[in-house]
RNA sequence: GGCCCUAUCGACUAAUGGUUAGGUCACCACUCUUUCAAGGUGGUAGUAGGGGUUCGAAUCCCCUUAGGGUCACCA
């Protein structure tokens, strides 16, 4: 039998970072066995639907990289591929099991549901069949003409008594619960939607998906699954459930600790295959000896055996590490466009830059940081000149024969015949040992003439690619303006 | 609290009964150096604890401890 796989998100808002994960174990698995990758959107709860969460969700796995096979945006034999759009479909097996005397109806408004359950403490409320409000205990009879009368009602599971209920999980191995642990869940809602558990398992049926995989929080749920497919005499697909993605302190990855939406970590400027990497490796490896995968190679490599059993702590510094290494390895040339995309979207007119020189900028300080438009905030003076000089930086390495040094510098500037680091660096360097000087005798005061800061690329290739009129500028600009008011400044402090 | 899951350096992980317990990130030192980085070299650091089984245990079993998930007319 082909293998059929599916990613089933709820339209809450975005794409969970876990959730990609889950979208991408699913899609490796999918394609490394030539089977069919489906997206389903479970909907099935009104009140917390997000408009435009769909498309959000399907731009974020986009972004990634993750092609679907059938979806709600792309079709297929098995849709519709949203919840909401298959409502009878579930009316029909919620009554079909009641039928067959699997299922019961129960007429319990949530109040009276609230009420039994605060008399217990802890969670240790279990619906009580035979003594709340439902077919059991009103009778066929009565029960029949509330319906008839229009009264609400749900459809609960009728959950055996004590039998013990077991599966094999693909990472966990076999896991046994008694259904005295299992609630008479409710399957469909009085406003007729169905619940997760009874949605779930039919769409999964009537899909032919034959691998379940996803997040470990569903791990108690599946007894209830199970009791579901057995009844309906359904196969059981094979399961596998994840390692949930943890914050610091070791909690399932939340909000509060950080950014968990998949767009925040577009938003900074993370590239998709070095994010993908980084999540991929979350829970699973290949092997030790490397980290750097393309999604070929991880597609190729993919073993939902080996995936761990315990979760894994989302780390942002490794995630940093592994962009640097995706940042240095890429092509400037690639690289320009995107910058300059960056710059414009920080409202820096990127359109004003040509891209040979973002290819040097690029180039210059792609080491220097983690992600692309880091660039921007690190080396803000290789878009404008200066607007303020690191003070500190200016009294450390301040003397007033520097001035002199300086100007004369300038003058060498504006005619030495090529403008690139490797002839400013050797002359600069000439003239100074002329004078029984060091470059770093006045390389910190031209350095902060040039850019304001104490910190950057090598100074000579900064030079280069920012050009001779620039620096020219730059440099008069500094001895004529902005020198006298450091030299006031440092008076007064001192 | 019940049930379920989990447990290797600070983090991600490798080692599926026999290794001086390996790698990457982070950290530290040294080196390079015009600043900041990057690079190079080296280093600190781990099998939660206790019992078994075995010639031999990170690995198998049990207990303890710790952490997590879950217990909705949410998914």
């Amino acid at each position: 039998m082909s293998v059929r796989v599916r990613f089933a998100p709820s339209p809450t808002g975005f794409l969970h970072v876990g959730g990609l994960r889950t979208a991408l174990y699913n899609y490796f698995f999918a394609r490394q066995n030539n089977g069919k990758y489906v997206l389903r959107i479970e909907d099935t709860d009104r009140s917390r639907y997000v408009e435009g969460s769909v498309e959000n969700l399907i731009k974020s796995l986009t972004w990634a990289g993750i092609e679907f096979d059938e979806g709600p945006h792309i079709g297929g034999e098995f849709g519709p591929y949203i919840q909401s759009e298959r409502l009878e479909i579930y009316r029909y097996w919620a009554h079909h099991l009641v039928e067959i005397g699997c299922g019961f109806y129960a007429f319990d408004t949530s109040e009276e549901l609230e009420q039994a359950r605060s008399a217990y403490p802890h969670h240790e409320f279990k619906y009580e069949r035979y003594k709340m409000r439902n077919q059991f205990t009103l009778g066929e009879k009565e029960c029949k003409s509330l319906i008839e009368a229009g009264v609400p009602y749900v459809i609960r599971l009728k959950v055996p008594e004590n039998e013990e209920v077991r599966f094999v999980d693909i990472i966990r191995g076999e896991i046994v619960v008694n259904t005295k642990e299992v609630d008479d869940q409710i399957l469909l809602k009085s406003d007729g939607y169905p619940t997760y558990h009874l949605a779930n398992v039919v769409d999964d049926h009537l899909m032919k998906i034959t691998h379940i995989i996803r997040g470990e929080e569903w791990l108690p749920s599946v007894p209830k699954h199970i009791l579901l497919y057995k009844a309906f005499g359904w196969e059981i697909p094979r399961m596998a459930h994840l390692p949930l993605l943890l914050n610091k302190d070791k909690t399932k990855l939340s909000k509060r600790q950080g950014d968990v939406a998949v767009e925040d970590y577009i938003e900074k400027g993370y590239f998709p295959d070095a994010f993908v990497n980084f999540i991929a490796l979350l829970g699973w490896n290949p092997t030790s000896d490397r980290e750097i995968y393309a999604m070929e190679e991880l597609i190729e490599k993919f073993q939902l055996e080996k995936v761990n059993k315990s979760g894994a702590i989302f780390d942002v510094v490794k995630l940093d590490a592994i962009n640097a290494k995706y940042l240095y390895s890429k092509s400037p040339v690639d690289l320009a466009p995107q910058l300059r995309d960056w710059l414009t979207k920080r409202g820096k007119n990127g359109g004003k830059f040509s891209l040979a020189y973002l290819e040097k900028v690029v180039i210059l300080l792609r080491e220097r940081v983690k992600k692309l438009p880091d660039i921007i905030d690190f080396a803000p003076y290789m878009f404008e000149k200066p607007n303020s000089y690191d003070f500190d930086y200016f009294i450390k390495h301040w003397d007033d024969k520097v001035e002199v040094y300086l100007r004369e510098i300038l003058n060498f500037l504006k005619v030495i015949e090529d403008f690139n680091h490797h002839v400013l660096h050797e002359q600069i360097t000439c003239y100074l040992s002329e004078r029984q000087l060091k470059l770093k005798d006045i390389i910190h005061i031209l350095r902060l003439a040039i850019t304001g800061l104490s910190y950057g690329a090598g100074m000579f290739e900064t030079m280069e690619v920012l050009g001779r009129q620039e620096v020219v500028e730059r440099l008069e600009h500094f001895l004529e303006v902005v020198l006298p008011e450091l030299r006031t400044k440092s008076n007064e402090k001192f």
